[in-house]
DNA sequence: CACATTAATGATAATGATTCTCATTATTAA
DNA sequence: TTAATAATGAGAATCATTATCATTAATGTG
């Protein structure tokens, strides 16, 4: 089974944490862990129901906010509302291009722009902690 | 009265639509147009209370939409999930640096960042048809 | 292993934002 | 003034998310 650095880095969070072990935790790490898809709380339940259809909607909840707490992901929403989850663990900041059309991510970085974003917020007297950028459009694909 | 010009282009949209004129319609507006925050309709909701004690949420909200499809207001969301309304008539496109002690929104535009963004785009054959940047962390003030 | 302690779970109620339904009222053009 | 029809507001419905709580499971100890 892959995934072992992250499910140490859970185990160490849970464990430093005090609190306990449990199948439904580790059907819903894995079953996050095994896309790199941009999933909403909805559809991430919908795919740990196929490994463990007894798992209630709270628990995916729950265990998505300790997956953020412990680091493994990162929780942002677009313009449709819902909040989406991705990984966090081994993955550098980026930002994205969001299809409007068959609603894919695709992810990206600019350095020049990032650097310009920090010039900005300096000119401003602003303090930075995070920023987020995401260009909607139409994908290559979908243009044919 | 200011907002001559806004109220000509609401009164000739819902003409154009078949639809009929109402106060209620009219002290939303004129509310909306009176301030320069990034309100969410809730906010607006209890400012236009002091106008008409009367007007109900559906109808703050339904003509919130009126406005977006006339071309007065654009609707965008931040990190927090509830949809705010901000001016468009007479106001380029712009960005924001967001405090998250007090809230505030500061309007920025920077050309060679939107230049960069379209160059990216560009390289992965993606069209553009809007892009939203938030850089969040500390204003100014908020600093001392 | 047996037990006591305490965290985790899932069903369900509750919440907050937004939309829908519908009976009543207001606007408009004739 | 009237007939046609759009607008309104109250409240129900919806959707994503969180809270409550009785029951179950995990953990450390003897
Ligand atoms: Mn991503
Ligand atoms: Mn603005
Ligand atoms: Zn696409
Ligand atoms: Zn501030």
């Amino acid at each position: 089974m892959a995934f072992e650095e992250e499910q140490r880095i859970f185990d160490d969070f849970v464990r430093n944490k005090g609190l306990k072990h449990s199948g439904q935790r580790r059907d819903i790490l894995l079953t996050f862990l095994k896309t790199e898809k941009h999933l909403t709380a909805d559809e991430l339940h919908r795919l740990v129901k196929k490994r463990n259809p007894a798992i209630g909607t709270a628990t995916v909840y729950r265990t998505l906010r300790l997956l953020g707490e412990s680091g493994l992901c990162r929780e942002f929403r677009l313009d449709d509302g819902a909040a989406r989850y991705e990984h966090l663990y081994g993955h550098e900041h980026h930002d994205h291009l969001v299809c409007k059309s068959c609603g894919n991510l695709e992810e990206v970085v600019d350095p020049k722009i990032e650097k310009l974003q920090e010039d900005l917020a300096k000119k401003h007297g602003f303090k930075i902690s995070s920023h987020k950028m995401e260009i909607y459009g139409i994908c290559r694909k979908c243009r044919n």
